[in-house]
DNA sequence: GTCTATAGTAAGATAGAC
DNA sequence: GTCTATCTTACTATAGAC
């Protein structure tokens, strides 16, 4: 058993992630990021030799499992469409502090690391999310381009909504949208 | 008359806009600016004595006069309220050059300048916005509660499809999103 | 108005004591 | 595993020649 960290690793990922999906990645300073964890610079470097690039990939890997585990695991589920559905946007909720944390999908989109070793993540995780969605709606008896259309408008949605609470300093819009997502997502066919 | 400057002023703010939007505040290094302008640091600071805080505040104030001048006076004008619309959309692809360029509302969100003098400034665009289409909505008959709804989620859905464009690294939910907009806004009441 | 050269400061990153 | 102290680099900003 490995010897015990002063603070658990889940828990410092965690910080982490606060600090890159809020600021960014240029705005995550390592003095922002000790200060955050409670640890110093040169503790960061021993728990991630890589630096800050290795820490905003660990953030994004824990990020990437999370979205395994309440997106598409939910989705892929037994329960009805309609349950897997609200289901995601529940966990959708709570990931995202009900509006007041911002996406790293999108916070990170602007990291100018040469040629951007999460360009290709950032696609990749999209791409996923959508494809879950769509599965979950040919499920539940849409074609399937309607219902790709509509995966890809809900995270839109989704992303939208997001920078629209945190530009208007409000959560309204984001509730707003996964209040009305479902509905859309199952809606009659127009 | 003013002494010509080698490099206009508009232009100017111009290139440090497609600076500032793409990689952030903190991400726009001064390198990174003079570099894109063609300008060295000492001459950026000789048009912008109040260093790269001012640069990004005149570009902000450039987006907010393109804002009213594009958005704004074409949704407050005689035409009909789908032709006011269909103007706002066709000036939203340009200014958002198709979907490849990211919006500064968005960008610069995340700027950590104490106690960011921005937050204010894009509260301030984001309900503009929102306002203008929903004032041409209620001109089209709509009643105000759902052109406020729908008014929002236009530039909801503007700002997400900006964002997925971006992070799927096509244009594609830019153009369909602008596509569906006017549909959208002013289709029959569910 | 633009430039080269250079302060001064904060960034990312290491070394070595405990 | 965490810390203080330090190194190097990059950044913001200024001075002064042209």
């Amino acid at each position: 058993m490995a010897r015990r960290a002063t603070i658990e690793d889940d828990d410092l990922i965690c910080k982490l992630t606060d600090v890159f999906r809020n600021v960014g990645y240029d705005g995550a300073s390592l003095a922002v990021l000790a200060d955050a964890t409670g640890l110093k610079k040169a503790s960061l470097y021993h728990r991630f030799p890589g630096g800050k690039e290795q820490m905003a990939e660990e953030v994004f890997k824990a990020a990437e499992a999370w979205l395994g585990d309440n997106v598409l695991a939910p989705l892929t589920g037994d329960a009805p469409p309609a349950e897997r559905l609200q289901a995601m946007i529940d966990r959708l909720n709570a990931f995202y502090g009900g509006g007041k944390q911002a996406c790293l999908l999108n916070t990170l989109a602007s990291a100018h690391i040469d040629d951007g070793p999460f360009a290709r993540r950032i696609r990749r995780a999209f791409k996923i999310w959508i494809d879950a969605i769509a599965e979950a709606l040919t499920n539940a008896g849409l074609d399937e381009d309607t219902a790709r259309a509509r995966a890809q408008r809900a995270v839109m949605m989704i992303q939208g909504s997001l920078v629209l609470s945190r530009g208007l300093g409000t959560t309204k819009p984001f509730r707003d949208a996964l209040a009305a997502l479902a509905d859309e997502l199952l809606g009659p066919v127009g």
